[in-house]
DNA sequence: GATACACCTTAACGCTGCGTCAATGTCAAC
DNA sequence: GTTGACATTGACGCAGCGTTAAGGTGTATC
């Protein structure tokens, strides 16, 4: 049995198009060109076909199915196993999107509840930032998901008043910290207020405060560049002052 | 505090790059051009560009994003509940295709079990595609069964006598190649016996040699790290050594 | 005042995996 | 001979930048 492109096409469900293309690539060549300059398939090549569109549904990529299906020699379960790690790793990440984004939804619908003010604008990206401090994957897997429900139903619970604190009392960090950064001594009194205050301010949102995890987000915020760009803004180093600052406030890992 | 692209970029963990593509797409407009062209971000971009960040981890694609950052009414809850749906899509669609590869691996060890033969290297692709064939749920649908039992039977038929050849040729071959790196001399008659018996060798699995395909493979060897890998495993540089030998002994890409 | 060097600019191609014209050739049927 | 369904190659387009290339600025140093 021999097939032009337009057979084999809709034999294997695939676009002519992409039947040329895997010519154009080398990837599946026709068995033959009649006089025409027509691609001839044969039954070799549907064969190939078939492995080649498994592995693709597999979520390989061309380049590699190449590889595993020009050379005999490759070894197809290790690749395929080393593809399984990928999956494996992709769908963790996708996990934490989902539910990122549906903290994100809760937050923006209960804000929007909470006060019907504009001006809410510059807010936005603090709460924005808090809540990437809040469900951040590292925390996250630290605390487990139980502890985000929480503090997720704690900060839609906030009143009007409470935002004001709390927004009066991330200023008092920035400030303080500043202050502190240019004494230069993350023991120093200044430091460990600021280290202080911002245990407070974390108070608004963890349901449970700890030692633990006050000096574990010192630590994300220099690992984490977003983070060391938020407070680096001003004074490059802030980022790793402050760390240090709520390390000796902690007394961990000293 | 203003900031020119190279600095903004190191404040935001992006490249510079990225900055003048947000400007060309209108996603994000420098605040002013300076005397010189400079483009001078002021701290309303940098908060911008934090939204568009955040958004982006989201995995929402820019011109969404730009939708949400630019217009101020626009409901971002409704088009993050959308975008929800999506990834929710994915996330059951990955679900599937690592079941799928957990399935083919674990039908692929299965039957390595079932031959109580090691050192079946060099046939292991074959196993996997013959699983494939069986096991692949649409391939099957697609093609009948009647395709996917031919194939299939192929495999098995292989005797032992061909199975012993084949391995007695990969020896040879490594063999071969070994001494003939010591020469230095890819056009050498050693290097030239190594690149026929690799011929021999492939003959064994390719329905139809041909010279540019034995010399694209001589080129994967290089090209791919897991090849190199192989082939390099006892003498570093064997795998480009080979390449050689095969582009003299092929008359290709001279 | 020349030179070095870091930093800026625009313009353009490259990557994946095809979809989608466009212009043109071939084959079988009427 | 014409129509219509097929085939061909060639080329642009998509997202989101990475990566040269070729050249203009800004500033410090000799």
């Amino acid at each position: 049995m021999e097939y032009t492109v337009q057979k084999l096409a809709n034999l294997a469900g695939v676009s002519t198009r992409t039947l040329r293309y895997y010519d154009e690539i080398g990837i599946l060549k026709p068995a033959r060109i009649n006089s025409s300059g027509y691609r001839i398939y044969g039954q070799e090549e549907v064969d190939r076909l078939q492995q080649i569109l498994f592995y693709r549904e597999l979520g390989v990529d061309l380049h590699r199915i190449k590889l595993i299906v020009t050379a005999p020699s490759f070894d197809g379960a290790a690749a395929l196993k080393e593809h399984r790690e990928k999956l494996l790793e992709k769908k963790e990440q996708l996990e934490l999107l989902i539910s990122n984004v549906e903290k994100t939804i809760a937050l923006t619908e209960g804000r929007m509840k909470m006060s019907n003010k504009e001006k809410f604008e510059g807010f936005k990206k603090k709460m924005i930032e808090d809540n990437e401090k809040k469900y951040g994957k590292e925390i996250r897997e630290k605390y487990g998901k139980d502890t985000v429900e929480k503090s997720n139903a704690k900060l839609q619970n906030m009143t009007e008043a409470q935002y004001k604190e709390v927004t009066k009392l991330a200023e008092q960090v920035t400030e303080t910290l500043a202050e502190a950064f240019k004494t230069g001594d993350p023991a120093g009194e200044l430091a460990q207020k600021a280290a202080d205050l911002h245990k407070q301010w974390l108070c608004y949102y963890w349901h449970e405060y700890s030692k633990e995890s006050h000096a574990g987000l010192g630590q994300m915020y220099v690992d984490d560049e977003r983070f060391t760009a938020y407070y680096d803004k001003e004074q490059p180093g802030t980022a790793a002052f402050l760390r240090d600052a709520i390390y000796i406030y902690t007394g961990m890992k000293q």
